[in-house]
DNA sequence: CCGCATCCGGGATGATACTG
DNA sequence: CAGTATCATCCCGGATGCGG
């Protein structure tokens, strides 16, 4: 599993990288850990939105984790933000390649967190109940 | 994205729920952000593994960490403990179908952090002296 | 060998108020 | 409209030590 490959040695290195490291997932479990990470993508993902919009569109989040949230899906990459010098400003936030090609992941973890809801709560309540 | 569906009203709803929730978003998404989650499934997905093999696997884990992440996982059912009621006793950790089906979603997100990886760092370094 | 208990710091999140 | 600023809170995760 995690892809293809030949373990020369024999001795399998779970995360495939010699280094024994956690190759770069830290810095994308980093985001998708966070709370309104994945809601927000996949907000974004249905077309651009502005900031206001984001924020209808996300369900009991706080101006200040919205704007937490988008900037450091800007820092990472995978946001673009782009500010008309109207008057009032008007900000646009949008999926860069990168982001959709993340949206693209997150939506089979959300297919699948969907079906495997029911069973993993029946999961932790049977866990539960013999401890 | 997020699977093919059809959107009755015209309105999208980005999480795939009428009810707007997160779908089983978040019990999915709070064991996959925690820090050792990713990690001792792919080592699990090796083989099973005894608590001291494991612990070895994973470089720089603490026991107390280790319990709680194979506890959580078991609770959610992507792992099964085995006592052996030997002196001392022996415990054996191994992925359950629900586990190694979790494995294959990790996977793919491993593999496209390891080719994003250099990228979202020049993402971050961009960012930081823009800013 | 396996695992729990306790103490602790820092980061994530939240509530509220204020600004160009 | 699109944010900052500030304060409070919670819990993850690390360190350490004990017990079966």
């Amino acid at each position: 599993m995690f892809a293809d490959r030949e373990i020369a040695t024999g001795e399998l290195e779970p995360c495939g990288l010699p280094e024994h490291e956690d190759c770069g997932l830290r810095l994308v479990l980093d985001r998708l850990g966070e709370r309104w990470t994945v809601m927000t993508v996949a907000e974004l993902s249905a077309g651009p939105r502005r900031y206001r919009e984001l924020q209808r569109g996300l369900d009991g989040i706080t101006q200040r984790m919205l704007t937490l949230t988008v900037r450091r899906l800007e820092r990472d990459g995978y946001v673009s933000r782009v500010v008309e010098p109207t008057n009032p400003p008007s900000v646009t936030y949008e999926l860069t390649p990168r982001g959709k090609s993340f949206a693209a992941i997150a939506g089979r973890l959300v297919d699948w967190a969907r079906v495997e809801k029911p069973f993993i709560e029946a999961s932790r309540r049977a866990f539960d109940s013999r401890n």
